[in-house]
RNA sequence: GUCCCGGUAGCUCAGUUGGAUAGAGCAGGAGCCUUCUAAGCUCCAGGUCGCAGGUUCGACUCCUGCCCGGGACGCCA
């Protein structure tokens, strides 16, 4: 396959003009070129004259000229220009324009396969047994998808990890709670599980402080053995949990019974949620914490022995050489925490799913504790590979999901402001507005099934919340407003859709066969189909560049700037009325590899992509 | 107190790792459907890129200090 990115043909000829001008070796040159921001800059611009003054001893634009009148283009772009300061200007021929996009409108539309000697791990999701989804889980959940997706396209081994918060003393409270009631644990659905598990928390949090201001405060009687009796009957609960988690941890199998029931009420809802999100998540993607309960004292006596952990207060704890605070891993009273967890993950994710890059999709708010985990695993050296080289450690950190009072969008008691309700709204939304379009009789989707138009409509609804939410820069909080999310104006996911929808309807109404638009030639002319012609060269390397970066947000903004593109196309040169038939057919392939790579994009970030809508 | 992250148009946000006159979308103003979907397009208006220094031919971007907002800081996860 022959890279159909523009840049990299240029970069190649520019490096060796540089080179020839210089005298650097070619391979050490950054040749600087870039696409142009203003089309009156032409193309693509080679900034690499106005840094090279300097060494040369020229002016810029002289060494401009000389680069410019070294530069091999042939068959690639006309002469170049010189502009400004030593701006070096390019405009690809409309031969070379066309010849790659031919290369581009292959089945693996130019994305070259990038595999790497070692697999990615993806940790995402990471739901909580008994807990309702809320909108935080919704950020780990769709960015880790796309990180998934993109570096799958890529052709790169991908583990999806739901590290499911499914071991403790929670769990056993929740659990605990249940059995007191009586419940039937064959018929709890995952609201009930939530109520327990709430009122677990609250039961055992009515605590000795309380009492103790109540004593110091000389309250009356009658509210301190108020207090007293609370205090009490959580005492009981918790040592009824702990009793619980003991039972649990001996694998007593009536418990462990009652407890894979509480998984897979959970799972249950959080699968489906996933697969109305559109997310890649299944049960196999599942390994929760409970996976490496029997890891984590071998974690801690691994740290001791290395003389990288020591006992503080009780404790164990790992310090740190650059910084004060340390990293608790093995509690007083024996028990781990999370950071002995992920400890453990992190080892089993490097040396034996054989991780070469590991990254974690969490909430901003856990980069000290992944700071502490990942230097941790540094000293220990458990980010040594199987064949002895080092893994990667990322954590993609995203900013929290505030409400519109700014204040993050919590779940207020009593009040369920779950995930699964919020995307019944937004299906809701896109239905709608699908429904109101198709009662218009000259409208694609006129006469549709309600059941084709409830499909388009989620899809609709679902891609406007995700597309959102992937669009912006990851570790910015944003203001969670449903109503500004499926306006289905602007910058939206439906936008994108749309333009897609649009191109699959026309080619449909044009008529031609698919070996006929297939076996036209492109010729992008008129500055529509130029720009549109560039736009979709640039899809290859946003892919690439959006996996490594881990910036589902650039894929985001590259479709929208095609789809824009393609409105801009649309506008000014028509297609099925073209002047003549090969212009007719050569509109139709610009169109058909459009719409190709809309797909593939909105693909790559897990949002539907409707023919009608 | 220490550390981390943000601050760009009235609002919500981009800004391709240092390049030409800082871009979108809402909201506001003016136009475009008896030609392919108006969920669209065109134009207008809107900016001391938090502030002040510094590095550089060149800074929203890199460095330092400060201001504002948010977050994290040993036995929860």
């Amino acid at each position: 396959m022959r890279p159909c990115d523009p840049l990299l043909h240029l970069e190649r000829a520019f490096r060796a003009a540089i080179s020839k001008v210089s005298g650097n070796d070619p391979a050490s040159i950054d040749p600087q070129v870039k696409a142009s921001a203003d089309p009156r800059h032409g193309d693509f611009q080679c900034n690499a004259a106005l840094g090279l003054a300097k060494a040369l001893q020229a002016k810029p634009r002289e060494i401009a000229e000389r680069i410019a009148a070294a530069v091999d283009l042939h068959g690639l772009a006309e002469t170049p220009e010189i502009a400004g300061p030593g701006f070096i200007n390019i405009r690809l021929s409309t031969e070379a324009l066309a010849g790659m996009l031919s290369d581009l409108d292959g089945p693996e539309l130019g994305i070259a396969p990038a595999p790497l000697p070692h697999a990615v791990v993806v940790d995402l999701c990471g739901v909580n047994v008994a807990k309702q989804m809320h909108v935080g889980h919704l950020r780990a959940t769709i960015i880790g998808d796309v990180v998934a997706r993109l570096h799958e396209r890529l052709g790169r081994k991908v583990w999806r990890e739901n590290h499911l918060g499914d071991w403790g003393l929670p769990i056993a409270m929740t659990m605990a709670s249940l059995r007191r009631q009586g419940r039937d644990f064959d018929r709890l659905t995952l609201e009930d599980l939530n109520t327990a598990y709430r009122a677990a928390q609250l039961e055992a949090r009515t605590d000795e402080a309380g009492l103790a201001a109540a004593l110091s405060t000389h309250a009356g009687p009658h509210r301190v053995a108020e207090l007293q009796a609370q205090s009490d009957s959580a005492g009981a609960a918790e040592r009824d949990a702990k009793a619980t988690l003991l039972k649990l941890q001996a694998g007593d199998a009536a418990t462990v019974r009652d407890w894979q029931r509480l998984i897979d009420v959970t799972m249950k809802e959080v699968l489906a949620t996933a697969r109305t999100l559109g997310v890649k998540l299944t049960a196999e993607h599942s390994r929760g914490e409970s996976f490496y309960r029997d890891r984590l004292g071998p974690a801690v006596d691994a740290f001791l022995k290395a003389g990288l952990a020591k006992e503080d207060d009780a404790a164990i704890v790992v310090p740190f050489a650059d910084r004060e605070r340390p990293m608790l891993i093995r509690k007083g009273d024996g028990g781990f925490l999370y950071a002995t967890t992920d400890l453990a993950a992190v080892r089993f994710r490097v040396q034996e799913l054989d991780g070469g890059h590991v990254i974690y999709v969490v909430d901003a708010r856990q980069r000290d504790h992944f700071k502490d985990v990942f230097d941790a695993i540094r000293l220990i050296g458990w980010d040594r590979l199987p064949d002895g080289s080092r893994a990667e450690l990322s954590h993609l950190a995203f900013g929290s999901v505030l409400g519109k009072d700014k204040r993050p969008l919590k779940t207020r008691s009593g009040e369920n402001y779950t995930l699964a309700a919020l995307l019944d709204e937004a299906v809701h939304r896109g239905v709608e507005q699908v429904q109101r379009r198709a009662a218009e009789a000259d409208a694609p989707t006129h006469g549709l099934s309600q059941a084709e138009l409830h499909r388009i409509g989620a899809a609709v609804g679902i891609g406007a919340v995700k597309y959102a939410d992937l669009s912006g820069d990851p570790v910015r909080d944003y203001v969670f407003d449903l109503d500004r999310m499926i306006a289905f104006e602007g910058d939206t996911g439906p936008y994108i859709q749309y333009a897609h929808a649009r191109i699959a309807s026309l080619i449909a109404r044009s008529g031609e066969s698919e070996p006929a638009i297939i076996g036209s030639a492109f010729h992008p002319v008129e500055p529509a189909e130029r720009h549109l012609s560039l736009c979709l060269l640039r899809f290859p390397g946003v892919v690439l560049g959006a996996a490594e970066q881990l910036a589902p947000q650039r894929l985001c903004a590259a479709l929208h700037e095609l789809a824009n593109a393609y409105a801009g196309f649309y506008q000014d040169c028509p297609v099925l009325k073209a002047p003549d038939a090969a212009t007719r057919l050569a509109r139709l392939r610009l169109s058909r590899l459009t719409r190709r790579v809309l797909a593939e994009g909105l693909g790559l970030l897990g949002i539907d992509a409707p023919e009608r809508m």
